[in-house]
DNA sequence: TCTTATAAGACTAATCTAGTCCAATAACTT
DNA sequence: AAGTTATTGGACTAGATTAGTCTTATAAGA
């Protein structure tokens, strides 16, 4: 359906939440109750949040996650990008995967490239900050 | 991974392959052949594009299929609506999925429909004569 | 009537998605 | 040191989607 995932759903909404609290760390826990997201998947999505930078990790007692980056800083590319590896608007764009048979007379990968290549720009160009404030950048 | 589906790939090779034969049906084989698509899944794809008023079916010996539109009219939104419904870039923005729990709280719904609008546009103003042409409008 | 070709439905294997469960580890607090 | 809170990481599952097949029926020209 042309949709990003609710991992990346989820993870924007928890990293927006986190960005609210400032300095403060939120458990994961914490971030799940108040966001209404299954509490054993937001886990597991701020464990890939961690290995990628864009939080670090409190461990004990008030512990919990803080975001290590600006909103700003962090653009929607990068984010789908860990939970659904590169943006492919047709399946042949992929350099790893000559499967696609039609590909040596196929007569859409050069306009597909385009049109991908356009929506990448757009993904890449709207940061965290400007979906808090219900903007994008193009 | 964000992409539009195989039927979509192989239906605008289909019909762009249609284009070329003018006025001349091609049948269902034939484009199989050619475009190297896999023949009782072209024949779904086609059946489609028919009921859609994408193409016209010819029954018979010499048969097949005659588009009924011209390149210029036909653009990208159309297709992918009809193979893949709505483009939603995320799950919370359907009108009848109200399953969302965070729905009431939901940091991003607004951005992502602006978003999604945007992308709406690119699909709307790419034309298959401009992927025929290798071009993308906007 | 034979042949070519579309029409339509049921069916399947493989993959992806969303989510769960459990045991382990880290570190703060008392 | 012990207990508690919280992250870590792996295996696992149900359900949906995707890509594709198979079969039977129907339409119509030669």
């Amino acid at each position: 359906m042309l949709r990003v995932n609710k991992k990346i759903e989820y993870g924007i909404i928890a990293l927006l939440y986190l960005a609210q609290k400032e300095e403060q760390t939120a458990s994961v826990r914490e971030m799940a109750v108040s966001c209404s997201i299954p509490e054993a998947l937001l886990s597991k999505i701020m464990q890939t949040m961690k290995s990628k930078g864009f939080v670090q990790p409190v461990y004990g007692n008030q512990g919990g996650y803080k975001l290590t980056r600006s909103l700003t800083d962090i653009n929607l590319l990068e984010i789908t990008q860990t939970f659904q590896g590169p943006i492919q608007v047709a399946e042949c764009l992929s350099s790893e995967n000559h499967k696609c048979p039609a590909k040596a007379l196929c007569t859409i990968i050069s306009p597909m490239t385009v049109l991908n290549q356009k929506i990448v720009t757009l993904f890449e160009s709207t940061s965290l900050e400007n979906l808090a404030n219900r903007k994008t950048a193009i």
